[in-house]
DNA sequence: ATAAAGTCTATAATTTCAGTATACTTTTTG
DNA sequence: CAAAAAGTATACTGAAATTATAGACTTTAT
């Protein structure tokens, strides 16, 4: 049940966006490279996750000299789920109890299956998690977390 | 967040293992061609699921004519996640959160890491489903819908 | 005009997955 | 005791997915 690097570096890149400006605490607005570096990542892979993110309307960016990437909504309205989709493609472990990608999977009787009724449990509870934490609810999370640890 | 085949096979086969035999009651006894047949698998892929199963003591076997493969605990007693860990390795999405296999990630502070700490939720979710549910739950779980829809 | 940024697409390297193959051991039974 | 039926063990292969790298292109500020 592994998360890839992809669905990995992708999410770390949205909550350092989601983290609020120092000084003004206006939406922020990072370079590839400002985010490739902090988090320890190959900006060229980094390039291609944040283009699909952008793709799929999660971020904006602006070209050109001072450009850079920047959340397309407020951070209380992106969530885990719909980075992790975009990235990872469906939460379900198998394709028969998937939402955005049904397909039928070699079970004689699927109406009873019971791994399928146990793998149903599963994905909904996994999508409990990320369909309800958004890139605000993360951040808040660990600025708690910082303040009672008296870090940063 | 995908199951492999291998892991899903390998459930199917013990699910199947672990239904009451239709004459008796007792600890069913199968031979892996047929509960390939059944399940609709490739034996000779099933004869590995099923080899990794018994060394790691979910499955007892017997060789020679008239033998076969039978679980080497009672239905009560084995749960999906340790079918699962056998299988597919940690339940964990990254190895940060791992009980059974921990590795640091690549986060500055592990503490404070936002993403860990909702990895760890993903983590719990899916394990309290996967540990706490039997064989033997799933059987019946099967049993009383089949029941209901007057299947079989 | 130039440099700094993102865009786009192709391709390479590596790893994982799913499945095959083959030789061997144990047990039953005629 | 021989033969057949079962599991044991390990090696290998092909395809696909994953993780990256490369390079040429576009946009914008100065």
């Amino acid at each position: 049940m592994r998360l890839s690097k992809r669905g990995e570096y992708g999410l770390r890149a949205m909550i350092a966006l989601a983290e609020p400006d120092e000084q003004d605490g206006s939406p922020r607005m990072m370079q590839i490279k400002e985010i490739a570096l902090r988090e320890g990542i190959s900006s060229k892979f980094l390039e291609q996750i944040l283009l699909a993110l952008k793709n799929n309307g999660l971020l904006h960016s602006k070209m050109g000299v001072g450009g850079g990437y920047y959340l397309a909504k407020p951070a209380t309205e992106i969530t885990l789920g719909q980075i992790f989709r975009v990235l990872d493609g469906p939460v379900a472990p198998v394709k028969c109890v998937s939402q955005m990608a049904y397909e039928p999977c070699g079970c004689p009787d699927e109406e009873t299956c019971g791994l399928r009724l146990v793998m149903g449990d599963v994905r909904n509870a996994i999508s409990d998690i990320l369909d309800k934490t958004t890139l605000a609810n993360v951040v808040k999370r660990q600025g708690s977390l910082r303040k009672k640890l008296g870090i940063k």
